[in-house]
RNA sequence: GUGGAUGUAGCUCAGUAGGUUAGAGCACCGGAUUGUGGUUCCGGGGGUCGAGGGUUCAAAUCCCUUCAUCCACCCCA
């Protein structure tokens, strides 16, 4: 197998398509009626854009996992490994701090990351996403958590776990970070080799430890949310108040941790058990000041991002089938030279108001049904010398099995109160594997 | 970057004490059925056995290397 896709990548075959539009057509209903715009950014980045955005953290993971290269104009630029940065990218550089504030924006689109494969890690991938931009409410913090939620709900999906947390204004998570370092320097040999590297480059991630015995440790520590200082400790309670007086489902996370610096204060997670070791389904938080750090106005914003393959992941284990796929009314069979290029005119026309489809060549009545058989149509219309010579078409339901002849003038409006009487025209997605509808 | 499992037809898979032209089901094409589909029956096309090298009279099968896929670690924007 020479030619194949890259590593980490993946073709959305036709029958792949429908979940697709749900997803997004899901997306921008939700979404939209809280007043969320789309924005579209390139996927293509000048690299400091990203280099900026995560900082000091920039030397372990932008370097390693990001796709950065120079051009030929010797630009150096980045696929983007996340979809926020180009966001803020366009806000300062469109000046959308001039418009009416919030700001608030959805995204979507494919990412790149160029890390080793497993389940729910590709290297392409796609996400959704959202940022509230100007805003260092609680209401907003609350409203983007809740969002993701409703979209969740939208999309069917009804066993996620919704987490939220806070990491605190900076100094609390300095105050955090030494705490940490102190209490478990004498435990460091017990340690697990990567909970020493953590503990050495990124304290906090040490909670997030998979290893039995780091966890037993790590049982016995204060948490991030103990160290709150009184501004994060307020915001955090007047969020999750929020959450609680709209009935949204949440846990809180006392040792929620992000692997980059520029959040603070909330911090949030939605998960799904049963799509692997890869449980996220997506996850954000606040990050005021992050705005300035990429050159712009110092203004506060919030967002998230949820995995489009994760969704799609756990849509699969909980059992949701996506939408149908789109058969055509009619399948147009030429039983004669003649009425290949009727039908083929007939089609044109008919297609100003139905999905019709029509072979291309002359076919005898057993090719022909069997094309319309095949291409799902709920009838099959035939032409031949007979039925030139009568002025009329062949009109036969396919399922039912009947036929009937009607004039040609008349095939529209036939059609047209067929669609009427039809139930929605539908396959299955579980039929994926099959071309031809089950029929029992 | 690390580890485990797996690579045979478009798909799902048989086939290893090494032995003629590598098989099945499904799918595809044709015929039975030159004016009536789905079912059935008959026939056909389709394979660098992931790739490269080695051992051997002989390799899908044994050895080495490599690539890919899946899963996990790591990382997680």
């Amino acid at each position: 197998m020479r030619l194949q896709a890259p590593k980490g990548t993946y073709d959305v075959l036709p029958l792949d398509q429908p979940r697709w539009h749900h997803l997004f057509d899901t997306t921008r209903r939700v979404l939209g009626r809280a007043g969320y715009q789309e924005l579209t950014t390139p996927i293509l980045e000048h690299a400091e854009v990203f280099e900026k955005a995560v900082g000091d953290a920039a030397d372990l993971v932008v370097q390693k996992e990001m796709y950065t290269f120079e051009d030929r104009g010797g630009r150096h630029l980045t696929l983007r490994p996340e979809l926020t940065a180009g966001v803020l990218r366009a806000f300062i550089e469109r000046g959308m701090h001039t418009w009416p504030s919030p700001v608030k924006l959805w995204s979507a689109g494919p990412a790149f990351r160029a890390e080793n494969v497993q389940r729910g890690r590709y290297r392409q991938f796609h996400q959704v996403n959202l940022e509230i931009v100007g805003s260092d409410s609680a209401l907003a913090d609350a409203e983007a958590i809740a969002l993701m939620g409703d979209l969740l709900a939208a999309l069917g999906l009804r066993r996620t776990v919704l987490k939220v947390g806070s990491v605190g204004d900076p100094d609390d998570r300095a105050r955090y970070n030494a705490y940490l370092t102190q209490a478990l320097a004498p435990h460091a040999e017990a340690l697990s080799p990567t909970s020493r590297e953590r503990l050495r480059l990124n304290p906090m991630r040490v909670l997030d430890s998979k290893d039995a015995g780091d966890q037993e440790l790590v049982a016995t520590l204060e948490r991030p949310l103990d160290f709150l200082g009184e501004g994060a400790r307020a915001h955090f309670g007047a969020v999750t108040g929020h959450l609680d007086d709209w009935g949204v489902a949440y846990e809180i996370d006392p040792a929620i941790v992000r692997g980059l610096d520029y959040y603070r204060r909330t911090a949030f997670e939605v998960h799904h058990q049963g799509i692997g070791a890869q449980s996220a389904l997506g996850g954000g938080g606040r990050y005021d000041g992050l705005v300035r750090q990429l050159g712009g106005p110092d203004v506060p914003g919030i967002g998230w991002a949820m995995g489009v393959e994760r969704l799609f992941d756990a849509l699969e284990a909980e059992g949701v089938t996506a939408t149908d796929r789109d058969r055509p009314l009619a399948f147009l069979v030429a039983m004669d030279e003649a009425a290949v290029s009727e039908l083929a005119a007939l089609a044109r026309a008919l297609r100003a108001e139905f999905r019709i489809e029509h072979a291309y060549v002359r076919r005898n009545p057993t090719k022909g049904l069997r094309d319309a058989d095949r291409s799902g149509a709920i009838y099959a219309v035939l032409r031949g010398e007979r039925e030139r010579d009568a002025g009329v078409v062949m009109v036969k339901h396919l399922e039912r099995g009947d036929q009937v002849e009607i004039p040609l003038e008349a095939l529209a409006d036939h059609l047209r109160a067929a669609a009427r009487d039809e139930p929605q025209p539908s396959t299955s997605l579980h039929d994926a594997g099959v071309r031809t509808a089950d029929r029992g």
